[in-house]
DNA sequence: CAGAGATTTCAGAAATTTCTGAAATTTAGG
DNA sequence: CCTAAATTTCAGAAATTTCTGAAATCTCTG
């Protein structure tokens, strides 16, 4: 399988942009790859189109399953495993924001509530620090939880609405949180 | 200058997790250690704070000064730069999703225009994949654009409305926005 | 249940990133 | 200007991450 110029550049670009998010330049590629090709693409496939080795795409793609970015698929008489990403670029969105959370926020979230656990350590502005940043957390993550539940149209709805948002606030009046110190 | 307990894992802590968001150890350690600290330090103490090398401690602030993490504070009578973290983590927070934005978004827009603007390159689904792509990323950034601009009392009303929002957007009545194909 | 095809594992090689110590540069007073 | 304090730069050392090839494992099928 030879790439088309088209596919070469977005898929280098991806596995540059890899390590800006935490992944590396073999798994960017490997899913640009999946994400613009029509049919799923098996290990063999992937792994010559990108010029990397065997090994190193399987890898790749167990990296992937483990974010469950990618699908996979199997046809008949061929026992290899195919894969491919979503058609739902919004379905990507959720899961990609997902498992960020999952390893990026939440061991954060525990560590955080396991430090206010052990009770009053004699440092008045580290402890107020720390649960502050504890409470913004929770309402971020709380306001996501919210914003999951959401079906794809509303969700789209909500974002194209955009500016009419401040005034949608303050007609529903919200309660004043606590939060809300400085600024 | 001695870490206590609590300080201590706190900071390890984001030294470990630093990792998982897009920087490193050291520079996780010494964000941590100012947020911690009521009042500004300088290169100096937090080099000695962390066991870390003067010239580690050098590029860490450094790093943190290019995320705008950082503010600078002066003594008189004493010409080192002392450095703190804003009081406000609503400012943190923006700014974080405003580097991050800068960093892990907008590239890959470019990107995403460039090869559109290329043409036709003889490949209608990755051609269709990747304005579908760039159509997505223009909505989030667009969204993410105006709640910018909200100010931090209105934004922790939004986010503690939760579960209203549903609601809202049906009384708002929203165009139909062509993205919603699937789903 | 033998064997061929497919995938995974894994130890070490290669590449990259992070960190250090020494030297260079900057800056404010004297 | 000169000096000394503070900071930055930078080449190489150390650590970490990524990648490979070979061997091991798994799994269908005849």
């Amino acid at each position: 399988m030879t790439l088309t110029p088209l596919q070469q550049e977005f898929v280098l670009h991806f596995g540059e942009m890899g390590s800006r998010w935490g992944i590396n330049r073999t798994v960017g590629q490997i899913y640009a790859l999946l994400f613009l090709s029509r049919e799923p693409l098996n290990a063999e496939t992937i792994t010559d189109a990108l010029g990397i080795s065997r090994s190193n795409t399987s890898m790749g793609l167990k990296e992937l399953q483990s974010w469950n970015l990618v699908r996979l698929k199997h046809f008949p008489g061929d026992r290899r495993d195919y894969f491919t990403t979503p058609d739902d670029l919004w379905e990507i969105v959720r899961t990609l924001v997902a498992e960020r959370k999952k390893r990026e926020i939440d061991p954060t979230l525990t560590k955080l509530r396991e430090l206010e656990m052990q009770g009053p350590a004699g440092d008045d502005y580290a402890e107020a620090r720390i649960s502050e940043l504890r409470e913004l957390i929770e309402m971020m993550t709380g306001f996501y939880a919210e914003m999951e539940k959401l079906e794809t149209e509303r969700l789209v709805k909500l974002m194209t609405l955009g500016s009419r948002i401040a005034g949608l606030i303050d007609r529903t009046g919200g309660m004043i949180p606590s939060l809300t110190k400085r600024k």
